[in-house]
DNA sequence: ATTGTAACCTATCAATCGATAGGTTTACAA
DNA sequence: TTGTAAACCTATCGATTGATAGGTTACAAT
């Protein structure tokens, strides 16, 4: 019951600078926030944020860890896998914006800043994710379970409803993580699958096993 | 056939400026992106942008009203016209995807700047294009055209995918404009509608009248 | 030829940026 | 008590930022 961030234990000033750091990352950018805003929002001085990381672009590039590492980890063990693609997609989805509704930072910015060559060293991970995701799709739509869409665009889709997820939910920790994730990939099963009837066994298959 | 942007028509500066400001903006963001840097890509001097230009903020300001204003009519209509909702949307859902890919600006920078203060007063019809958005949506449901999902996802739902499409379109001014449009639109259509079998007299009502 | 004006230029400004240098406080182990 | 190292502070740096001042060029109208 008792968790860091909701009873009166204090929180260390690095894990502060990180969630200080990427609420106002998400709100107005990386560039366009400024170290003396940070520091101001954890209020200490604008030096004292060197203290713990080594410069600005350490803080966003340890988000940029936080969002994706762990992410393509389960993507790619999922892709591997055996069994139904469709409810490997649905497990992974599942898990993935869940982690993101429960995540203390606000991830919105990551996707706004990966393209630039100040994080260059991020982008092959960020692009390994999102093959492993294109694979899972693309191994439903060969085994006969999702409608022969364009598996690059559904793909996309789908990293846009989580990327949007990401941006509302802005590490705010909620409760209902479980629920939100479950409404958003049944929202994105529908739109694939072939036979809506598979939804309710897709569903019982992930949640066991 | 002849248009500004194929031939060998010369684009007059202000629309350059536009144009490589944008392509920047969605990039390396608003504030990533120095004055300077636009100049260059324009091919010439930083000063002189402000003889087009007021400030930085305006050239901004200007993409987010090319963005919102078309938008937030249709939309707007649509919420208000007489016919099947579900109709209407796909309708509002076509336009507007096909709007995006169409645009010669990349549009991907004004979602993550709408929520700084220094475009507070582009908020007000943001919003409103979001409510006639989720006005559609609800009336869908309560007809008995969709299923019974919590409406506030389902329009942010849309309204990411709709976002993650300028994001990708990137102001290329695709050809497949309206292709792109369709599968998405059907996308989005197939994971709300009740009945699938419905998906084919939307879409000939929409196209028709 | 002269005037007017739009569009560009060079030179430069004050403000703000990320980051460093170096001193002070605090907490705890020897 | 003393040593020491982490965590913070004040003061300040050079670089970059958006923007201004004022001169030059191109060109159409009179």
């Amino acid at each position: 019951m008792a968790s860091p961030e909701t009873n009166g234990e204090e929180v260390p000033t690095r894990e502060r600078i990180l969630r200080e750091a990427s609420r106002l990352f998400g709100k107005k950018g990386f560039h366009g926030t400024s170290t003396r805003e940070i520091a101001n929002a954890v209020e200490i001085r604008q030096p004292s944020l060197f203290h713990h990381f080594p410069s600005k672009r350490d803080i966003m590039a340890e988000l940029i860890d936080i969002d994706h590492s762990e992410s393509a980890a389960v993507a790619e063990r999922e892709a591997a896998a055996e069994g139904s693609p469709a409810c490997r997609l649905y497990r992974y989805l599942v898990w993935d914006i869940s982690f993101i509704c429960r995540c203390p930072y606000d991830l919105t910015s990551v996707e706004g800043v990966i393209d630039d060559p100040l994080f260059a060293d991020k982008l092959e991970r960020r692009n390994a994710l999102k093959r492993a995701r294109r694979s899972i799709i693309e191994q439903a739509i060969e085994s006969g379970e999702f409608l022969e869409v364009d598996a690059d665009l559904a793909e996309k889709a789908i990293v846009w409803i989580m990327q949007g997820d990401i941006a509302e939910t802005a590490g705010q920790a909620v409760p209902e993580a479980d629920q939100i994730a479950q409404q958003l990939a049944t929202f994105i099963l529908r739109a694939l699958l072939k036979d809506q009837d598979q939804l309710a066994a897709i569903k019982a298959d992930a949640h066991c096993g």
